[in-house]
DNA sequence: TAGTGGTCTAGACCACAAA
DNA sequence: TTGTGGTCTAGACCACTAA
């Protein structure tokens, strides 16, 4: 499973080994995970190879260790959607409740100035905007409006995104994973028309977050902009000194 | 300076020297810290245990190692108000701003039951209660409604928490340092009363942040709530895969 | 007592940056 | 070429947990 002659670092991979495993649910969370030495002879590495790669995934709030009792899966938390690249669905699971989405709007059109700047493409080029409802336990939750850049996924309007989810679809048909996001978090007043779609009174205070996420190659390929209700969601995090 | 004996693991003895340093301002950012080798006859400790206290720095995002080139201290970003704990003034520093403060409130108040709850109190026990109207460059930007536990800053409402940091007084005076918080964060309309202070529309939309912090023996001390004006406050974070 | 993770060491080779 | 940080090894002792 692990290839000593790649040129990829042996803790990284054991690292991204044992996160797939656990992210793809291979391991329950709070499951006990192989004890160190089981690691070391599994993947035929020295304990500090296996010890770097178990930091990392602790450092992320992946596992939890315990001295004397071992590695436990944790259980995904409310913080990681402030610290983690979730989906809408993932984030909702986490809060105990039922995603769905519907689709308002599915065009392309050139990129605005100042979308063009942040995605660092010429204003003009060809975007994909995917204008979604999306809904927890039936109530409307939160608006999202995507822009991705065309050319990374061409024929990307033609994918049924009603009932599949546009990360699953990139990554699957495009070859397309984020590998990072940079994001603002503001306080604003619900437009009219973004108000309708959300079922609350224009003005009501809304939880904004406008997000550019870098493929793996670290290129900006998404401008999203979500609007959450104020009254229906919130962002949980720790802070350290 | 490192004291092998203590029970304190070393790594983490040099961790907290080096952070001291950077966080006092010992090295200006951007500054170049001394090689590996030199930290190592300095402290008289492995190469790997020099590492280790360095994987901590760079993890928190504090320095900036380059392979060839050597390890530079990180320059404050936007995005430690979302990680670290940071004072109201360190935050206006980082976006170019003159933070001031104006005490409207300084009471001793027995603590409401929803409080009492997240200090993990009874209710009824008694609490430091300050509010305080925080301005960058003179305008109105956030209230803060302070919730202390009485008995752990007997007198505090003596000291002039005017000019000086309340972070600072609760050092010096009580010995207590926060170690860890947790957040949530939502978006609400201005209260009346909020909205008067801030010189802002009754309803328009805000950040909010409440927080319960704790003590480094991780006893939770304060209930702080946070409302910023929505116009001229956001807050930055990224996000990993 | 046996097994777990936590800490620490000395030593090695590598890739990259700068002079 | 020199010095930097990046990776990796084998081996050791310790503290904690659970049986």
């Amino acid at each position: 499973m692990i290839d000593p002659t790649s040129k990829v670092p042996l803790y990284h991979q054991v690292y991204e080994t044992l996160r797939g495993g656990i992210l793809r649910g291979e391991w329950e969370p709070g499951a006990l995970l192989p004890a160190e030495p089981e690691l070391i002879s599994q993947y035929k590495v020295s304990r500090i190879t296996i010890r770097q790669a178990l930091d990392l995934l602790s450092g992320e709030g992946l596992i939890i260790r315990q001295r004397g009792r071992g590695t436990f899966v944790a259980a995904p938390s409310l913080e990681q959607a402030m610290v983690r690249i979730v989906s809408f669905t993932q984030d909702m699971e986490q809060r105990g409740l039922r995603a769905s989405t519907e689709v308002l709007a599915a065009d392309r059109i050139p990129a605005p100035p100042h979308i063009a700047q942040k995605l660092n493409v010429e204003p003009g080029e060809e975007l994909v905007y995917l204008e979604r409802l999306r809904l927890a336990d039936g109530t409307p939750l939160a608006i999202e409006e995507a822009h991705l850049l065309h050319r990374f996924c061409p024929g990307l309007l033609k994918a049924n995104l009603q009932n599949q989810s546009l990360r699953n679809h990139l990554d699957r048909k495009y070859g397309i994973r984020w590998s990072r996001a940079k994001q603002v978090i503001r306080a604003i007043q619900a437009a009219p028309e973004i108000a309708r779609h959300l079922e609350v009174p224009t003005g009501d205070p809304l939880l904004h977050i406008e997000r550019v996420s870098y493929s793996q190659q670290n290129v900006p390929v998404e401008f999203l902009r979500v609007y959450y209700r104020g009254d229906r969601y919130s962002l949980f995090n720790e802070l350290q000194a």
